[in-house]
DNA sequence: GGCTGCGAGACTCG
DNA sequence: TCACGAGTCTCGCAGCC
């Protein structure tokens, strides 16, 4: 509910509260202002999705000004530092004495306190733009304020307003088959590991309680167990230098004892219950639909992030524990969700950012880089034209070899656009660092392009103590560990890729406006991928524009291309 | 004895 | 010291009333 807002032009400061009896008629009045052009010359808002998502719940649905939002240009100006309004008055405007809204809240609505509380907002956010402005101008992040990040603003409302569709009845009927399972093995862990335990029912029998003095959910409690009831060894090391009971350490136990086993699937269920069965329910609304708030303004990196829930990192289905809780968001009546991603959206980057011959031969010609790079570390001996999918024996091939491209894959050419060391891939291959190395610089010697960009990268941040990207956002990075020259060219890739789904992502909401008997609704966007809702009449329709939009997003050296499925639930979609 | 805050550790995702 | 970017949950301890 909207109880008021404030306006300033730089010389006259306002208040309007609509808590009044013409109400509709301020509301009316300022609908009309935000629908023609030339009213405002420029809305100068901090956290614009938040404002926009308001005044859309009041019926102000259209805003044809040029938009400003003071907190993504202070995240764009600098990274590192806080970007809440508050912070920034106190820092750069150097305001002294401020209220918080609780605070001004106890004052009453009429009172002085609160008036002058809702116009320093409206004061501080003209001053902030007023500095922020000729800032975005001189570090050249102007281009990409107003063309990526001012029209993506749109884009965050209405994920604010959309949020998911959540099928209430699966959530519950997963939740009790996984407490179920979580209660069985809370007995079997104990018997397997020898722990005595009595057991309590209270009213209903299916909630029956262990009693014993262990819980399988402590880190410090498992480490016990397993070295001193089983008799094991724990090898890896815990970033305190404990003895760690992760998930490197179970896989490497594996099949020595059958607690080992149990406990792994155990691991699987109590996060999907705990983190996500169970908290779901408290973040429905009204409507059934659950809408976590879509932070612009917190990844270094530029990408997104999700909180309350996280909807970023929703499980997939897991092969050891098949519980599918990715069909528990779905597509109400009559509508189905269109979930689309770039295929190889990191590689394709890097191949744009270092323009490698090979890279680029590889992308335009559908040439299989794992296997190139498998090929050539594990001496394969396979031809080169066996490489490229047009190749008949390709696909054979490929799977022939599945266990070592797959190796590569993850343990070689992912890692290298992180920055890992000899050591790490060492570490994850189970190889001495001499071989490691030979598996770096065998990618490195395939593809030189690669490591020309990774040299020109670390000078130049060697010189400026910051990085830009294809479109031109920037990381400060002022403390020149080796691990920021890893951060600052894995940031060329993520933070250019972080700019290309908000242009795809515009691109698609645009089309959705072009065609609104489509109905088309950006519900989540988890970093290379988007997902549409869309009446079941349009779905093709929807899927052409969809993939246009994602397709067409930027111009690159290699073909952008999209994998786009379609579904009632999200899981089928995929 | 119970409440709150915080670091460690583990796990989810791209 | 050793692989980039996030968010959330539980445990176990310290400090407080």
């Amino acid at each position: 509910h909207m109880r008021g807002f404030s306006l300033c032009d730089g010389k006259k400061t306002c208040y309007v509260n609509i808590d009044v009896p013409d109400r509709e008629d301020l509301l009316n009045e300022l609908n009309y202002c935000l629908q023609h052009r030339g009213s405002f010359q420029k809305l100068i808002m901090h956290n614009a999705p938040f404002d926009l998502k308001v005044l859309h719940k009041e019926g102000c649905t259209e805003v044809t000004s040029q938009i400003f939002c003071t907190q993504t240009a202070a995240h764009l100006i600098n990274e590192n530092i806080p970007n809440d309004l508050k912070y920034l008055a106190q820092h750069i405007l150097k305001v002294s004495d401020t209220l918080t809204y609780a605070q001004a809240e106890r004052y009453g609505y009429n009172s002085p306190e609160f008036i002058e509380y809702a116009t320093n907002d409206a004061i501080w956010t003209w001053q902030l733009h007023e500095y922020f402005n000729r800032v975005l101008y001189q570090q050249k992040l102007d281009k990409l304020f107003y063309e990526v990040e001012m029209p993506f603003q749109f884009v965050l409302m209405d994920l604010a307003i959309n949020g998911v569709q959540i099928d209430d009845v699966e959530i519950d009927r997963l939740d009790k088959i996984v407490s179920k399972d979580i209660l069985d093995m809370e007995f079997k862990l104990r018997d397997l590991a020898g722990i005595k335990y009595q057991t309590q029912g209270n009213l209903f029998i299916e909630e029956m309680e262990v009693l014993s003095g262990t819980n399988m959910r402590s880190s410090q409690q498992l480490v016990d167990i397993i070295q001193n009831r089983l008799g094991l060894v724990i090898e890896e090391k815990t970033d305190t230098g404990n003895p760690s009971v992760g998930k490197a350490t179970l896989l490497r136990l594996k099949g020595q004892h059958d607690f080992i086993d149990l406990l792994r699937k155990y691991k699987t269920a109590t996060k999907l219950s705990q983190g996500f069965l169970k908290p779901f329910p408290g973040f429905y609304d009204a409507d059934g639909r659950v809408r976590g708030s879509v932070n612009n303004c917190i990844a270094r990196t530029g990408r997104l992030s999700m909180s309350k829930p996280n909807n970023q990192q929703l499980p997939k289905l897991n092969k050891e524990y098949p519980i599918d809780f990715r069909a528990t968001i779905i597509a109400p009546e009559g509508r189905s969700l269109i979930v689309s991603d770039y295929g190889g959206q990191e590689l394709r980057v890097l191949t744009q950012i270092t323009k490698d011959k090979g890279l680029i031969d590889a992308f335009q010609n559908d040439k299989d880089i794992h296997l190139e790079t498998t090929n050539k570390s594990f001496d394969l001996g396979i031809p080169d034209e066996c490489l490229y999918s047009r190749h008949p024996d390709h696909e054979k091939i490929k799977k022939e070899n599945k266990a070592d491209r797959d190796k590569t894959k993850n343990c070689v050419v992912f890692p290298i656009i992180y920055g890992t060391t000899a050591y790490g891939v060492s570490q994850n291959l189970a190889v001495s660092e001499e071989v490691a190395q030979g598996y770096i610089d065998d990618f490195l010697d395939l593809y030189p392009g690669v490591r020309e960009g990774i040299e020109r990268c670390s000078a130049y941040l060697k010189t400026h103590k910051y990085v830009y990207t294809l479109s031109g956002r920037r990381r400060r990075l002022y403390d020149l560990t080796p691990k920021a020259y890893r951060q600052a060219f894995n940031f060329l890739i993520q933070g250019y890729s972080a700019d290309m789904i908000r242009l795809a992502a515009t691109n698609v909401r645009n089309a959705g406006l072009a065609h609104p008997e489509w109905d088309m609704k950006i519900v989540l966007i988890v970093h290379d991928e988007i997902v549409v809702e869309v009446n079941d009449e349009y779905i093709e329709e929807a899927k052409a524009a969809v993939k246009e939009g994602m397709e067409t997003a930027v111009q690159m050296c290699v073909p952008l291309v999209t994998e786009i499925g379609v579904g009632k639930k999200y899981s089928e979609a995929k």
